[in-house]
DNA sequence: TATTAACAGCCTATTAATAGGCTCTAGATA
DNA sequence: TATCTAGAGCCTATTAATAGGCTGTTAATA
């Protein structure tokens, strides 16, 4: 599936479907999963909708033993040659500006 | 890297990490980020610390070009044998809760 | 097929996220 | 190394998520 096709309200539906979909394949019920995860029984249906916080995500995930998963999320990048080249080995702290060009530098205009 | 040895708060603080290093992967500042994506600057520097909703995630993955990682994140579940055996091949819209004896074929007390 | 528990959907109160603003620090650059 | 801007950190107001409770519907089971 092209994730880029849907709208992120389309994907946050799919989210919670497969949160679902994992939770029912294990057979668990949604009162099981709050009572094991300290959340609420809202909380647990609002996910499966696709709304919620991050910190309900993975905490449904670790009680679904599926926290694996998050490493292919966003994986640890390697750093291409290319970039490495660009950056000459220093890893980058904060993005760079367009910057304003030095007046002290300009030829006054009378 | 292990996620079920970290702490869920420090799960979400490798997550935010890592939304981090691929923004500046990609040398994009967080007030760009934040006026692509129609969200706050408070709202990114949130998700970078690790906090925040799930739309948030999925606005900014987008942005960065990364939605893809979600297929991988929570995979569409293939069936296994063993569960379609179980199931009959028909799929669980809810889980099977342990059902009290039916007390209308109970042997009254006296 | 009758039963019953899983779940959706709704409500109210509380807590956390978000928007928008400001100041201060320090990383990247000229 | 001096400059400039990215970003942290803090503030206030608004909005969304969460906790807890209740009712009605229906999938799964006996």
């Amino acid at each position: 599936m092209d994730l880029y096709s849907l709208s992120d309200r389309g994907i946050q539906a799919e989210l919670g479907a497969r949160i679902r979909a994992l939770r029912l394949r294990k057979n668990v019920t949604q009162i099981a999963l709050a009572e094991a995860t300290t959340l609420s029984l809202n909380v647990i249906k609002s996910l499966e909708s696709g709304r919620g916080k991050l910190s309900t995500l993975i905490a449904v995930l670790r009680e679904l033993g599926a926290l694996e998963q998050l490493n292919s999320f966003i994986p640890e990048l390697s750093i291409s040659p290319l970039q490495l080249a660009r950056m000459q080995g220093r890893h980058r702290e904060r993005a760079s500006g367009k910057r304003l060009k030095d007046k002290s530098k300009d030829r006054p205009e009378w």
